[in-house]
RNA sequence: GCCCCCAUCGUCUAGGGGUUAGGACACAGGAUUUUCGAUCCUGCAGCAGGGGUUCGAAUCCCCUUGGGGGUGCCA
């Protein structure tokens, strides 16, 4: 059996697509899960969209998550080096090859010409707006010209590309490990430009070239590349190699059904209506655990199958779980409360400590380390299942930390009625008296208070979570309030029931 | 235009000749006589349309429609 070695082979445009991602993710976890190499090749063969750092950003988004190449331009590798534009002698030495087998020739054309001929000004290119067998002789280049011609043309120096002479009346055929047997008609297939006149190969010669010379064994790849497959196959064929195993994967949409796009996005917080934010690492700072990403774009073109309901998976597990047989062949929308929900799900996971390392810095920077680890442990356990994100941690757990400055407005027109100042009053004197201040001690006072006054519980307890917290809503009231302390308890109370009246009559 | 791909609840999907078409998110309702942004329960909601094949079609075939990709000296 053949060594699984796939590549994750991004363009480096500017930021990180969300699709990207998701293609960088069924790489690597086929790679792991055959005990194969990732390789992260970087294609910038593009001088015109050459982006300063974007290649950084790729690998820093990858590092974070988790998604490490084998090989790559950090960590080298025998196949290096790892960007293209590293190694135009190669593809220029295996166009030399071809041009010399008589599978690729010349071309003088201009950018105006080509526009003249698509725009079919030409009289042939009624037949078609391709550079194809049909109306390569009708143009300028080394198949229609003389040899004396070309000669000339070349010693003038005048600017020139290499084609890729498509043969006419080919069936290329490929065997997609998602998509099954797809065919295409050569006749369809335009010569493809294979080096630029700048020397740069186009991605075809670029791709085909590099994924033989690092024996990739599996090319997974999005769709947009799947019309590209018979340049790819006739390329192989030429040099005499064997293609890879090849496998397209579904795109990723809008909720609308458009493409994803960084341009309709200024910020996540603000969406038009129907699109959603592409780039990787607009989530990633509004606080996203990286596994739910990768949760969540591994489910978007692959589920674990049938009798599996699992949703919620580590990183560990996709790569267990995860199986190319199972991605599917449709277009997925991105569902930004799916990813929400997995967030949730996904920090309800963590250990508390590992929570609180994390949430270390935010401690030190308010303060709120003076309290010890064990109390932070504490506070983390009552708050995790009610977080979205980590971050939320510092808005809903302020009162475990500071005084509450203020108070809901709507609970406090709600819950603080005329007599609560008398039963909160009242059940303060009460729990003062308390040797052991637990939860059920707590709890048991309260029922009393209530239970004196023909009251229920909550005509007590809510107006005292307000006081204590200055919200309406929180973990358990009791245990809360033990975590707190008698005396911050008592303090807060006392101090509600001073400002809170005086706050009702505005 | 041409070529290629795709089509099950609003969304992600299971199911691939006989199922009350299953799950998850979202939404709605209920429970928790302690809140909800927690938890549990229930509900809502789908095989794009039309033809075939078959005793029987969401499932196989064809057409239509719809969506998407490609058609660049972009990747």
């Amino acid at each position: 059996m053949v060594a699984v070695r796939v590549r994750f082979a991004p363009s480096p445009t500017g930021f990180v697509h969300i699709g990207s991602l998701r293609t960088a993710l069924y790489n690597f976890l086929f790679a792991r899960q055959h005990q194969g190499t990732f390789i992260l090749r970087i294609e910038d063969t593009d001088r015109t969209r050459f982006v300063e750092g974007a290649t950084e950003n790729m690998i820093r988004v990858l590092d974070w998550a988790g998604l490490m190449p084998d090989e790559g331009p950090q960590q080298g590798g025998p196949f290096g080096p790892y960007f293209q534009s590293e190694r135009t002698e190669i593809y220029q030495r295996f166009a030399q090859q071809l041009i010399e087998q008589g599978h690729a020739y010349l071309a003088f054309d201009s950018p105006a010409e080509l526009e003249e001929m698509r725009n079919g000004k030409l009289a042939v290119s009624r037949i078609s707006t391709r550079y194809n067998h049909q109306i390569r002789q009708s143009m300028r280049n080394s198949l229609a010209m003389s040899a004396a011609e070309v000669e000339q043309l070349l010693a003038a120096g005048e600017p020139h590309v290499v084609r890729l002479k498509m043969p006419a009346e080919r069936v290329f055929n490929v065997d997609d490990l998602v998509r099954g047997q797809v065919n295409f008609d050569s006749r369809e297939i335009d010569d493809q430009i294979l080096l630029k006149s700048d020397g740069y190969p186009t991605y075809h010669l670029a791709n085909v070239v590099d994924d033989h010379l690092m024996q990739i064994s599996h090319v997974i790849r999005g769709e947009e590349w799947l019309s590209s497959v018979p340049k790819h196959l006739f390329l192989y064929e030429c040099f005499g190699w064997t293609p890879p195993k090849m496998a397209h994967l579904p795109l990723i949409f809008n909720p609308d059904g458009s493409k994803m796009s960084k341009r309709d996005i200024t910020n996540l917080s603000e969406l038009p209506a129907g699109k959603v934010d592409p780039d990787v690492e607009s989530y990633i700072r509004a606080g996203f655990e990286c596994d739910a990403i990768l949760n969540a774009i591994a489910l978007l073109g692959w589920n674990p199958g049938e009798g599996d309901d699992q949703q919620v998976f580590s990183l560990a597990e996709l790569i267990s779980n995860y199986s190319l047989e199972r991605v599917n062949k449709s277009a997925a929308i991105f569902d930004l409360q799916k990813l929400r929900w997995l967030n949730k799900e996904q920090l309800k996971k963590q250990p508390a400590d590992v929570l609180l390392n994390r949430l270390r810095p935010g401690l030190e920077e308010r303060g709120w380390n003076r309290k010890p680890d064990s109390y932070c442990l504490a506070v983390i356990e009552l708050l995790q299942a009610r977080l979205g994100f980590l971050h939320d941690f510092f808005t809903y757990g302020t009162y475990f930390f500071e005084d509450p400055t203020e108070y809901d407005d709507k609970a406090l027109k709600k819950y603080w009625k005329a007599q609560t100042t008398n039963l909160v009053l009242e059940f303060v004197r009460e729990i003062d008296k308390l040797d052991r201040f637990f939860a059920a001690e707590i709890e048991e006072v309260l029922r009393r208070v209530a239970e004196r006054h023909q009251v229920g519980g909550g005509q007590i307890i809510h107006p005292i979570r307000l006081a204590v917290s200055g919200f309406s809503v929180g973990p358990g009231l009791f245990e809360l309030l033990e975590l707190l302390g008698k005396d911050t308890v008592v303090k807060r109370i006392a101090k509600a029931v001073e400002v809170i009246p005086a706050l009702q009559q505005q």
